[in-house]
DNA sequence: CGTCTATTTGAATGTACTCAAAAGCGGTGG
DNA sequence: CCACCGCTTTTGAGTACATTCAAATAGACG
């Protein structure tokens, strides 16, 4: 049950079996149906989360009600509204499931007990995040300078495992575009090919 | 010398006078004159840097040889290639001085030394990361949803300090448009006032 | 004062958008 | 197993916004 993120963990910081169940014991295990939702944007977002299986997507809605997607979380993943975790305030995304998804959440008080009993935690975390702002520069990056084609291909390249897997309208979001204009860059490319 | 850093890091955490002396004795002084660049893209970027006065900006340069800002940074804000100082591969930014600045920094190895001795402040590097990663989340919503003008506007709201100090040029390369662009958007503005 | 760079303006172009409709696909119930 | 419904994706036509390229104006700095 908590193999893959005890490998997550590992990734980043050395965890003995203690250290590893006292984190776990703080873990609740949460399972969401298709559409259902981990946080809704303007309650409180207490609890950070790991997908254990499934595959979630955090959005926001403009004045327009347009969505637009920040982020996917795939197995192995970790996902909050950072910003209501950190702040106290009322979370800014709304976190939804695209499949069945079983995820793991720790809330914000928990983390701060293995902060204190074990620092060590406080250092995965750090590079977890650190991970999560190189990626967020490099996505703003090709905000500002890629073409709608050029940032998917991007993704073709770097994400290939969420084409195959998330609906087509969900990656237009992600990319900023609106589903037509993905539909007819795809056309191009295959005619290009 | 300090004064302003040590205000910052007491912003995040309480520290000592025994800890932040043995901090600051880790910290570089740095003088940058206008255009001058802190970080090159393509080199090692072995630091993080703490404005005191002046202004930097860090941008890339695409295939076309346009420049795109990521980031400036003002006093009492850090700065850095992130992606190069956490990996230990070479930047992607170049960092260049907007105005004659000073700046304080601190390299990989010397902040782990403090790491080591104070963990407090593996959890002042930690809050002082997570806050970037809600403002660069935060522009990421704003490129996806925001046409040119409420970009702009927002910039007005949010961060009117740049506005006034920051030429327009490298205003309009942050927002991700073209000077000229910029240009018609204040011209339209001012006429609906 | 003169030079160099930044900003503004103009005209033509292009990319992605909106709105509308058709086609495709998946799941459900008879 | 097939027919139907709802949702997603594709296609088309017209439009809007920002871009490019070029030139004029304004500003900064030695």
């Amino acid at each position: 049950m908590h193999e893959l993120i005890h490998k997550n963990i590992l990734k980043y910081i050395d965890a003995n079996d203690e250290e590893f169940l006292f984190f776990t014991s703080k873990l609740e295990k949460l399972h969401l149906k298709k559409k259902e939702k981990l946080i809704v944007a303007g309650e409180n977002c207490k609890h950070l989360a790991f997908v254990n299986s499934g595959c979630l997507r955090a959005f926001i809605s403009d004045e327009q009600g347009t969505e637009h997607i920040i982020q996917f979380a795939v197995e192995n993943y970790w996902i909050s509204d950072l910003y209501g975790f950190l702040t106290g305030n009322p979370a800014i995304y709304t976190i939804e499931a695209i499949e069945n998804t079983d995820v793991l959440k720790i809330s914000r008080d928990s983390l701060e007990d293995v902060f204190r009993r074990y620092p060590k935690f406080e250092r995965f975390f750090r590079l977890l995040i650190e991970r999560s702002h190189v990626n967020l520069q490099q996505r703003i990056i090709s905000s500002l300078s890629d073409s709608a084609e050029k940032k998917y291909l991007n993704l073709f390249e770097k994400q290939a495992f969420l084409i195959s897997r998330i609906p087509q309208k969900y990656l237009a979001s992600y990319l900023g575009i609106t589903a037509e204009s993905l539909s007819r860059i795809k056309k191009k490319m295959f005619k290009k090919e």
